[in-house]
DNA sequence: TGTACATCAGTGAACGCGCGTTCACTGATGTAC
DNA sequence: TGTACATCAGTGAACGCGCGTTCACTGATGTAC
């Protein structure tokens, strides 16, 4: 259900506009006050708040422009490069609020947590929940090409937001308290980590597909790979 | 290595035009005779060639414009619309293609392999070789919003191409020659279809991120997914 | 307290460009009689 | 064999639009003296 983009949804089909509307048949100015001094990084707050409302409403990063960004902030267009020297890195820093907001996720969700394993199974479930609540946001950040350049950050840069240092700790514990096998806990947990992006990705890349519950699915590959680590 | 995309690479930064070429910084006009009466499928099929080798190029099929196709084809721009109704349609027939390429890696890779263990192993090496060897291909097919829309088969459509048929059979006659355990066949397909694809994806969409070798990881993915079937 | 100045947080108009698509057309090749 | 006509495989020019970005500017608010 939740995985469902927002891509086909019609907004603004001209019948939601005030009658003294200019005839811009799309959306009203929304006119916005300007901040006051020592203040200035609010817009860039609302800049990247408008830059999320658009992909996920037009299911598409190819349409938040710079314009259509402005016009949502009720800013004008040029007032982005007082906070982004142009608009891949607007989108960039769309994309690492995202991140940042996938890594709390997933430290609230593993939060007191003690068994390394139900850590485990809650990381990835905290994962595929975040994806499939928030579509747009993670196959902007996670599938797409932005503005033409792959944003690619490192393993480095990601293993925090990512939640790898999670899983590979729960691994590491799990080892440790004779739980799991031995094992080489990066490329276990990157075999998770890659299953249940897989699943996710699926469903968001294909969502009119019937696939199956999508919790179900997770479930599954969680346990098989999970299993896969268990003490014999 | 295959799977790094093209994104960056820099083309016709004017050098290498000829000297007497027009002065448009791009590429030579590369004029085409036309088609004899009769054979007009023909620039059909050379439109959807220039479509990938734009976006194999480019890194993006942002950049795959039916300008940018005609000139490349050596065509007018209007000449496409003699063979798709708009440029989306453009972009889904060249996704077509690739997915029936596909599937004709598959099948070529488990001709003549009777262990079904076996043939689940290969039908997913076969999988991960395809799209590490395409990544830009497998992006638009699998991972892409094209022209604003999400390019979304049904699951029935992609069943042959995606190699699902094959493994669904392949773990049906494991489980009949009992090397596998009693198991929901589409469930289990999904689940090391779905396992391969993360793995691949991920190197496609962060091609930079140090993850080890492709291959290694598949094949870790692969055998944790069929060990995970097996019968104890 | 008054005033000059600096800084901040923006804006309006314009630039040149490339895009998808439509339209009326052209010229070669076949077919009917 | 000649000729009118139909069809095929395209093309050139133009449409209106939205885009990223730059430029010179404005007006409110703070600070120094």
């Amino acid at each position: 259900m939740s995985s469902r983009p927002a891509a086909t949804k019609a907004r603004a089909k001209g019948a939601n506009n005030t009658p003294d509307a200019p005839s811009t048949s799309t959306s009203p100015p929304a006119a916005r006050t300007r901040s006051k001094r020592g203040e200035g990084r609010q817009l860039r707050e609302e800049i990247l708040a408008a830059a999320e409302s658009i992909v996920v409403e037009t299911g598409t990063v190819e349409k938040v422009t710079t314009r259509a960004v402005a016009q949502r902030v009720g800013c004008s267009s040029p007032s982005i490069y007082l906070h982004f020297p142009d608009r891949a890195s607007m989108l960039f820093a769309m994309c690492e609020l995202q991140f940042s907001h996938l890594g709390e996720a997933l430290s609230n969700a593993i939060n007191g947590i003690d068994d390394p394993v139900d850590r485990l199974l809650e990381t990835g479930r905290a994962y595929a929940r975040f994806a499939l609540d928030h579509p747009q946001q993670y196959r902007t950040m996670m599938m797409d090409v932005i503005a033409g350049v792959s944003y690619d950050r490192t393993l480095e840069e990601m293993r925090a937001d990512l939640g790898f240092d999670i899983v590979v700790q729960a691994i590491t514990d799990g080892i440790a308290s004779g739980a799991l096998a031995p094992t080489e806990p990066l490329l276990a947990a990157f075999a998770i980590w890659a299953h249940v992006h897989g699943v996710v990705s699926i469903f968001i890349a294909k969502p009119h597909a019937d696939w199956g519950d999508p919790a179900d699915l997770i479930d599954f590959a969680l346990r098989q790979g999970i299993d896969g680590l268990r003490s014999r």
